[in-house]
RNA sequence: GGGCGCCUAGCUCAGCUGGUUAGAGCGACUCGCUUACACCGAGUAGGUCAGGGGUUCGAAUCCCUUGGCGCCCACCA
């Protein structure tokens, strides 16, 4: 027999290899059935699972999990990223504890990467086994990994192939460089924190120009001002002037630019085109001479005269000194706000620099898109717009065309060595781009590698290309993605499932990369879950520990069924949620209750000397109204599960589950079982709810299944999604067991009411207006369940002590033997008549009101109707009682 | 500056295209070890649905407005 409480530590580790062990994950090309598809989000291949992906992963099973049972050829890709930075960073920082100065000098690039993969691949395991205990039923077979070989060959014939159609430049561009990091970093990989610094006004020449960053200034020699601000009218563009500056005379003109805001400052500015974005592009505008200022470690280059060599926060005030003591400081304002751009990959200030980068251009029109040309962007525009791609919340899809409108060049080359490599060699002034390196001595490759996202893009793809194919480079492209049968049978994918925060730099890209490489979409449909946060709402991080949920822990604690129920039931696609250890003990509950329900099953039918194996089908004839309501509301529940899950309305359907198991399944029907069982029954509906409940927690109920399935069976996990069959709606029996249940609720409401002792049981007497047959089957268990002595069904209230209730239809008046507390049962009755009378107001109100009747639907008015005239029946009882008491 | 959300019981949240006296879980309180489950059962209390205005026979739901909170994008020297 089945313990008291379902112990998850004891179950989980056992399922899982069941099922990888039974081949359950496994999906086949050659099937005939209908693809369903996910790319699993790869997470870092040296990380620790954290609560975002067990988001991403309980929600993706769900949707795997229940698809496969729908008999669809369900394929779960899992993988892992290299993840470029962090890897690399995580490496540095372990060889620095054990010693190494600066581990990129003293072991050279070649000696730091293997090192770096050696780490990875000793990491790698850690997530791999935390996936698993999420009880993701990926396909471990498939696993893929985004720096393989394959992965590499495919990312490196893109980049030539772009590189050609020229949609990969290179060229000088200001970039956010990382200086601690020595590193350019993307536009989104950019933090920026508010922060207060002195603002300070100097003279140049004729005007007042304002800075927060004197010690860049020392090449300025142009000032911009509005065309149209009238304080400078008489300077026209071109004009030049000679001012004195830091460090004596300059030479500067006047430019006239629409950028400048008349109202910010005085009006002017001076620019310095190598160290701000703005400033560069203004320059670009108007072909203006820059200079590096700035050297890449952050220091001041010789243009800085006496304060060259210097930290730029050092030479700052001292600047600053220099210029007031020439008697060029106007004023300081000291509470000026400003943003100040840091770097989210490592926390250093981020230094715009020009550097010579590779870029890919979004804007120029040469791509062949469902036979149009266009551009990348016009073409990740499309798909969405014409609803090729759906993304769910819908909201979001107006985020995407928003961050589409502004996006620039993408600049995907990066100073780190861990990552794909820029397929470009030099020679002298030659230059060769391909996915090998070009015969002959003499060449030398970029050093750069490319940022992780763009072969993250590929991911939908890449990983279903045959590895052994892909890596044969007299193959081209088009016969490999023909020859590689994953791809044919499963890409599109169905759904791509992430977080919203990485729409832009992810999902966004992948429509780029996928839609341009291969000419299709990536995924038909994108679901964005919401960020978990703490109770009271802050977001989870590092930094705080204590404010971090380890998913690790609460399945040690609570079991993975109840933490993948915690994360899934109440929150909404899209939305944040907060998480808290007895939101996952409710949960854990839950999985108990369905566990003893089922232990109940089994008792009954132990005692009853029924094999719950050997029953495959239950017998339609006898059965009670009990097991006719319950074989409706089944149905009912069946159809409710299966569209919402088409809809991905996750919550609700969990909610529903929830409650028809607990306040239906175990509250009444097993309740009301106890009289007189039907184990057929009993164990169908079990096996139904035990289906409908797989796919959100998946291990409980495979465990419970092995008990109670029918000989014969498969796992749950292969078992048949359950189809609903009208022929078992049965309203009326569902209605006649609401009568039942209201009798029993009277009743012990009388009880309490009334304060009747629990080992004294009174004689109750029904008086039943109308025909209500079912009720006699009924009374057995209404007895017991109600603990009442007798049940009587009359014509007329009995005399005596009497304590009454009124449902529509049916009186129920409990005989009290002296029990009865006159005061008592007149307060409650004046209380009763009190809310009745209010009731029957509004409903009378609404059958005044002609504007109702006429405009409203007519079902409305009739049921409305009929409130009013049993809620006057109610009273009228009611009066009557009181007038004899 | 541009955009997107949110404000419903003490707490966390459902309430879809307007239609019963606004729901759930947790918490609180009162009973209860009744042939699965105290990780339980039966009950009770608790809300002018952020404020104001409008549309409508009817608004938590649609529109306008005020206030508070949050997020995304852009970034101004």
């Amino acid at each position: 027999m089945l313990p008291k409480a379902y112990s998850p530590s004891d179950t989980e580790d056992r399922i899982y290899q069941l099922w990888e062990e039974t081949g359950a994950f496994h999906a086949d090309a050659k099937s005939k059935k209908e693809p369903f598809t996910i790319s699993m989000p790869p997470p870092n291949a040296t990380g620790q699972l954290h609560l975002g992906h067990a988001v991403m992963l309980a929600l993706e099973d769900i949707f795997i999990r229940h698809a496969r049972m729908q008999g669809k050829e369900a394929l779960w890709v899992p993988g892992t990223d290299h993840a470029a930075i962090a890897t690399e960073n995580v490496v540095i920082r372990l060889l620095k504890e054990q010693g190494m100065k600066d581990p990129r000098k003293e072991l050279g690039r070649e000696k730091l990467i293997e090192k770096i993969a050696e780490f990875v691949e000793q990491s790698r395991g850690t997530i791999r086994g935390q996936v698993r205990k999420m009880g993701s039923s990926c396909d471990w077979e498939r696993e893929r990994y985004t720096l393989e070989p394959a992965l590499n060959r495919v990312v490196n014939e893109v980049f030539a192939r772009m590189y050609k159609d020229g949609l990969i430049y290179r060229g000088h561009r200001i970039v956010n460089w990382d200086p601690k990091l020595q590193t350019t970093i993307s536009d989104d990989e950019i933090a920026w924190k508010e922060e207060t610094a002195p603002f300070y006004t100097f003279q140049y020449g004729p005007f007042q120009i304002g800075t927060s960053r004197p010690e860049t200034k020392f090449g300025d020699k142009y000032v911009v001002m509005h065309p149209d601000d009238e304080r400078y009218a008489k300077y026209k563009n071109g004009d030049t002037f000679e001012a004195e500056w830091i460090n004596g005379l300059v030479r500067a003109t006047v430019i006239k630019d629409t950028a400048v805001d008349p109202a910010f400052g005085t009006g002017v500015m001076t620019i310095t085109p190598w160290h701000d974005t703005a400033d560069f592009e203004i320059a670009e505008r108007h072909g203006l001479e820059r200079e590096q200022i700035i050297d890449f470690q952050g220091k001041l280059l010789p243009v800085a005269g006496e304060f060259a060599g210097m930290p730029i926060e050092k030479a700052r005030p001292l600047v600053v000194e220099k210029l007031k003591e020439k008697g060029l400081l106007v004023k300081t304002d000291e509470n000026y706000l400003h943003n100040k751009a840091t770097s989210s990959r490592g926390g250093g200030t981020v230094e715009p620099q020009i550097k010579l980068q590779w870029f890919i251009d979004v804007k120029k029109e040469v791509v062949t898109w469902k036979g149009k040309i266009m551009s990348l962007k016009q073409i990740m525009h499309e798909v969405v717009h014409s609803g090729d791609i759906t993304i769910l919340p819908d909201r979001f899809a107006k985020q995407y065309f928003h961050w589409i409108d502004n996006l620039r060049d993408w600049c995907i080359s990066r100073q780190i060595w861990w990552g794909h490599r820029v397929p470009v060699w030099y020679k002298a002034d030659e230059t060769y781009v391909g996915i090998t390196p070009p015969e002959g001595a003499g060449w030398q490759q970029d050093t750069d590698t490319l940022d992780t996202w763009f072969s993250s893009a590929m991911w939908t793809w890449s990983t279903l290309l045959d590895p052994k194919l892909a890596v044969d480079h007299s193959v081209t492209l088009e016969e490999l993605l023909k020859r590689s049968p994953d791809f044919q049978k499963f890409h599109p994918t169905t759904v791509m499932e992430t977080g919203y925060d990485i729409l832009p730099f992810w999902v966004a890209r992948m429509i780029l990369m996928t839609t341009y490489a291969v000419g299709q979409i990536p995924f038909e449909t994108v679901y964005l879950h919401g960020l978990i946060r703490t109770r009271d709402g802050r977001k989870m991080s590092k930094s705080d520990p204590d404010s971090m949920i380890d998913p690790l822990d609460m399945i040690a604690k609570y079991g993975t069924d109840a933490l993948r129920l915690s994360m899934i039931v109440g929150q909404s696609p899209g939305a944040d949620s907060r998480l808290y250890e007895e939101k996952i003990g409710g949960y854990r509950n839950f999985v108990n209750k369905l566990w003893n329900a089922s232990r109940f099953i089994l008792l009954q039918c132990e005692s009853a000397e029924i094999d719950p194996h050997d029953i495959e089908l239950f017998d339609q004839e006898g059965l009670t109204v009990a097991d006719q309501a319950l074989l409706s509301a089944l149905q009912d529940l069946v159809t409710d599960v299966t569209a919402g899950l088409a809809e991905y309305r996750l919550s609700e359907v969990g909610e529903r589950l929830y409650s028809f198991v607990w306040d239906y399944f175990c509250d009444w029907y097993l309740e009301l079982s106890k009289g007189e069982a039907n184990y057929a029954v009993l164990l169908h509906a079990l096996r139904t709810l035990l289906k409908l409940l797989h796919p959100y927690c998946p291990f409980v109920t495979e465990e419970i299944w092995t008990h109670v399935k029918p000989e014969h069976a498969k796992l749950l996990i292969q078992e048949e999604w359950p189809l609903a069959d009208e022929a078992f709606k049965n309203k009326d029996a569902f209605d006649q067991l609401q009568v039942v249940i209201d009798i029993i609720t009277a009743i012990r409401k009388l009880r309490t009411d009334h304060q009747v002792p629990l080992d004294s049981h009174p004689e109750v007497v029904l008086v039943v207006q109308g025909k209500q047959d079912s009720l006699v089957d009924q009374v057995e268990q209404i007895v017991r369940m109600a603990r009442i002595g007798a049940l009587k069904i009359g014509s007329k209230p009995p005399q005596g002590e009497v304590a009454s209730a009124f449902l529509s239809g049916i009186e129920v008046h409990m005989l009290l033997e002296g029990l009865v507390d006159k005061d008592k049962e007149k307060a409650n009755l004046l209380k009763e008549q009190e809310s009745l009378v209010a009731y029957a107001q509004v409903l009378r109100g609404k059958l005044e009101n002609k504007q109702f009747i006429e405009r409203a639907p007519h079902q409305l008015v009739s049921a409305e109707r009929e409130k009013l005239a049993e809620t006057e029946e109610k009273l009228k009882k009611i009066g009557e009682r009181l007038g004899s008491l």
